[in-house]
DNA sequence: GCCGATTTGTCCGTATGTATC
DNA sequence: CGATACATACGGACAAATCGG
């Protein structure tokens, strides 16, 4: 898939970080040097280069280098910054993802919803409820809206499985940006009934809404994943521009 | 500031979209007509444009056209997925900020401290614990650790303004980037006094965790923010690559 | 379906500026 | 001061996707 190469040196240097062949705070290599050994122009090696400032993984010290900055994250996240659907997180953790669908029903928005989801009124969409479990332990319960028009055939079956992998292998849709807000709210008796929580525990769970968009600049989801408190982490870098 | 050209473009361009030059949805005009407006390369151009994308305010499509996909967001947030501290986000939202000071003290990092805070056991900090109201509300309890080493003359006085005005204006610091994580956690005692918090109402806080690094490459802070929920908003643009 | 025009994506080479050592 | 290293900017070339005729 890496078509680019930019991308191939991005994850190479990404990986070598990761595999700890740079210290923490150890300089990478001048980029005359890099330049030389993947073979290729100055700006090509720095644009791979900045994409790793923007993970995080590095620093870049005008007149001194780059230095690396990586540290690993703790074993139990499943949840961090970046586009990933729930499979994939599982997966890149060597945890058991299992969904039930709760609910699945196609409606058009009403007033309401269209406040919150950013779908004008009247749009077509399916409504789709599930609860996501890791190694048999119910973590979140998503409400998904998709966009009819655009993730057409959209069943039951499919979103017992992943509905990104539809998306993206079936309807070969490429999905581009996802735009996000965090708050913290107080759980609903389905909460509480389905992610078997006890309000005198803990009374109020992390939720992420988003409204995600195609490579046509459609914005064709908008989910509102709501998350078990105790389980929930989600990793960000910011950069000062 | 802006001494760079692409950054000016992209301010530029960045303000026109906030301001509705560009309706939801609408294509900018293309490359070689920005680039003659702006008298520049298209290198350069598309080096704003990038910028514009990694904000979620545009959406590039090949062989169409960039998108603008920007929406204002509600005024209620004052905590955004950038670097901004606490002053300045409420300057953005036209509120009045206020900071006391509830503890200052210097100590050595312990092993406990250095598990989570990221510094060497034994490194010397400053500890401030900080109450932040906005417009007379109590909203967040910031517990920072500043590297002496890199914050050198930090005061109690300099706690109760902005640190961050101290370190950019005085100490000609650079922040660069930060890592932080969001979770949810069980409020505390020092939580429900300062923040006059209800357990019945609420009995869990959104907490940020961010380490801080400067141009040097050095972590010189870290802090864990911890915010009254039902006041909580977090930002965050997710770009697949 | 083909073809050409348009538009963005990738890559290169080079020049100059700025910060560090 | 010179050498090194990253930052910015330009111009050109070709590729890939889209759209209209």
């Amino acid at each position: 898939m890496p078509k680019a190469i930019y991308q191939t040196i991005y994850r190479d240097l990404k990986e070598k970080i990761e595999q700890n062949e740079f210290a923490y705070q150890e300089l990478l290599p001048p980029e005359h040097q890099l330049t030389k050994k993947y073979d290729c122009s100055r700006n090509t090696l720095r644009r791979a280069i900045s994409c790793l400032v923007t993970d995080g993984y590095v620093q870049t010290m005008q007149g001194k280098g780059v230095r690396n900055i990586y540290r690993p994250i703790e074993q139990t996240s499943f949840t961090i910054g970046e586009i990933e659907s729930f499979r994939e997180s599982a997966k890149r953790n060597g945890l058991t993802p299992r969904t039930r669908v709760l609910l699945f029903v196609e409606l058009a928005v009403s007033d309401r919803q269209a406040s919150y989801t950013g779908f004008s009124p009247g749009t077509e969409v399916y409504y789709i409820q599930r609860l996501h479990y890791l190694d048999d332990l119910p973590l979140i319960i998503n409400h998904n809206y998709f966009l009819k028009e655009a993730v057409p055939g959209l069943t039951k079956e499919i979103a017992e499985n992943s509905i990104y992998d539809y998306l993206e292998n079936t309807l070969h849709m490429t999905i581009v940006n996802s735009k996000r807000v965090m708050t913290v709210e107080k759980i609903t008796e389905i909460d509480e009934k389905y992610l078997k929580l006890n309000v005198d525990d803990y009374n109020c769970m992390a939720v992420v809404s988003s409204q995600t968009y195609n490579s046509d600049g459609i914005m064709f989801e908008y989910t509102q994943s709501r998350h078990r408190p105790d389980y929930f982490r989600f990793y960000d870098n910011a950069v000062r521009r």
